[in-house]
DNA sequence: AGTTTGTTAAACCAAACGGTTGACTATCGC
DNA sequence: GCGATAGTCAACCGTTTGGTTTAACAAACT
């Protein structure tokens, strides 16, 4: 139906939104997104051991979202965010049901007698 | 810095992106999107025990993107689409490394002669 | 009343998660 | 070489997850 170029990049979008379903780690992409850090830089702020750290940033790097380069004894994390595009041209679909006021125009349309005395928001 | 409005919705955004982080649950979303559904309905194609689809609608609920009306005895489902305005928002921000280039040019300005020979896909 | 229908609730299971620790490798500085 | 540093890996722990099953419940149909 509207599968636009959702087919099989389902697995990708799992990971992606999985990896962003941790506080934690969009801390660290935020962190990321200004610019490139260590391990260890990343793991500091984060009251969390050094391992810990390791394996939020290699589920972020299974989402695709980071890019690591081994410089030396430190690895450098970089941001990639393309796959943030696709999941957010993923959610793009769903502007229209909240930017417009379609929300309730469609529940009219599918339920045209339907009255529930609900409160909404 | 760019907290913008994300201060303590964390909690909300991890249950949204957790939420979306399951392909049958966002499966069911886009199913909603077209219109109310019952439990049962929506329920049908996934090959899935019933008590299943249950769990999953409990967790977008749960996320705040199901809002349940229980008429009779068939619960109504209807795609709440709000919190996923959050959850575009959140993503909204990272736009700017993804689509100008200003990714290379980001680089450039935080690590001025940081020169490392890797190959960028 | 009894039965069917739509759904939840509880108990359970295997797998995954977030986190720790301890052992290990590799690199840097001395 | 030595020791400190940066990081991984494997094992473990407690909690959550996705899924099942079975039982229970409420509403509708007879």
């Amino acid at each position: 139906m509207f599968n636009h170029m959702v087919e099989q990049q389902t697995a990708r979008l799992d990971a992606v939104f999985h990896a962003l379903a941790d506080p934690t780690r969009r801390a660290i992409l935020q962190r990321l997104a200004k610019g490139e850090s260590s391990i260890g830089e990343l793991a500091a702020p984060f009251r969390m051991t050094f391992a810990g750290a390791s394996k939020h940033i290699k589920a972020l790097e299974r989402a695709g979202l980071v890019r690591r380069t081994v410089k030396g004894r430190t690895h450098v994390c970089r941001l990639d965010p393309k796959p943030l595009a696709n999941a957010h041209e993923w959610l793009r679909y769903y502007e229209q049901f909240w930017s417009a006021r379609l929300d309730l125009l469609q529940r009219l349309l599918t339920e045209p007698d339907q009255d529930e005395g609900e409160s909404d928001e």
